[in-house]
DNA sequence: AATTAATTTTAAGTAAACTTAAATATTTTA
DNA sequence: TAAAATATTTAAGTTTACTTAAAATTAATT
């Protein structure tokens, strides 16, 4: 299967993951940087080839088998990453922007070593699970979007789920770090705003980046 | 560019080195397994794009542009081979497998941070060399075709230099392994076959495989 | 509920990287 | 060196993965 069909499948695993689950070609188009047209092309592709269900106007669903391939993919995208971020002195977003490319050019076989080789670790640097080569995940993940999180509660960062630039760079300039401590000092319910302290600094996100930090409570 | 054009290139990079020296359209599309047809379209594309030399029924040269990109290619080969290698139990033919993939997915970051944990190493497993990030070859090779070997010698080997499984299989069966020793028992030099002992077995080769089959004179 | 806005789909078209078949040129060899 | 064999090129066509523009449908808003 082609690096595109890849990463449509991936795409719309993703997306359904998500808060919004919004899984309808324009979602996907616009995560993958192409047209809706082409989105809606490929989706009537891959259910032709049994990876998606596809009816008009509806959102897409991945098959059994789509969610398999998806699953494979990002198998291979998170060892890349926890194997990268192990050997190289790397940003994690430099790290994800290799792994992108390298998850689609990995055998079953290459990725089984990897995952050997890393000692079988079931989170990668993100905090994101790493899928087995069966395809199941370790759904033991206990953290919550940022966006519903409690006022006055400390947290522990345990997944900074983006594939963004601007995103990490931010991150990486406000302390938002896998692993790294958290107090949220005001919640505004309304327009989903949270208000957080880290290390002593005061920062404002918006929805766009509370949905996607996720966090544990702190003990 | 495209994975088809840094293999294209690198065709005509890996033939020009070899003895026959046949860079026209049709060894080039016998490498890549495309017709000559496609060969001939793509050797006029690359004219355009400066690099390489085109004219009709003539052999394809390489720019100053294209033998950079070759190297460039043929780089990231060997890093991962030698990475590969160095950390997983993989074997040579599966290794060159993956490395034959990853080497168009791998940022010329990501290759100088390879180098650099390896300690940037100037030959790979198959004993090729690894050129720099300038493209730079270390040529103190002093290795010879085995098709060249003398009669009566003993002999190191150095350079298994081929991408064909059949070939690594039919090496690893008779102990044809980067490092081991060989006696040239005798050469018949008319249609170049060669009778070597290894491991006190004897077996012959033909040209196919002298001329790929890279030795060291033993001390 | 009706109108506007936004999205999805269809239709038509493009570029890259191929293919096969036929025409043309080059090599080989008898 | 002329004929036969081989290789290269041209021409026409295919598939994949897109594009833009217009039509159809759904969702939002007042």
């Amino acid at each position: 299967m082609s690096i595109a069909i890849e990463n449509f499948v991936k795409a719309i695993y993703k997306n359904g993951k998500r808060d919004n689950n919004d899984t309808k070609p324009g979602n996907i188009a616009k995560e993958l940087g192409i047209s809706n047209a082409a989105a809606t092309d490929m989706a009537k592709k891959l259910a032709v080839k049994d990876l998606l269900h596809y009816k008009k106007y509806q959102e897409l669903k991945l098959t059994d088998k789509g969610t398999k391939m998806a699953l494979n993919v990002v198998r291979k995208h998170r060892l890349w990453e926890a194997l990268l971020f192990k050997l190289f002195d790397l940003s994690l977003h430099d790290i994800h922007r290799e792994a992108e490319l390298l998850e689609h050019q990995t055998s079953d076989l290459l990725a089984n070593k990897i995952s050997e080789y890393l000692g079988n670790p079931k989170f990668d640097p993100h905090g994101d699970p790493i899928p087995n080569a069966k395809g199941e995940i370790t759904t033991t993940d206990t953290s919550i979007s940022l966006s519903n999180a409690k006022e006055g509660k400390t947290y522990v960062i345990s997944r900074l789920m983006s594939d963004d630039k601007e995103f990490f760079d931010f991150c990486a300039q406000h302390g938002l770090k896998y692993g790294n401590t958290i107090l949220v000092s005001k919640q505004f319910s309304k327009n989903k705003m949270t208000q957080t302290l880290i290390n002593n600094n005061t920062i404002l996100l918006n929805k766009d980046f509370t949905s996607i930090i996720y966090v544990n409570e702190h003990h």
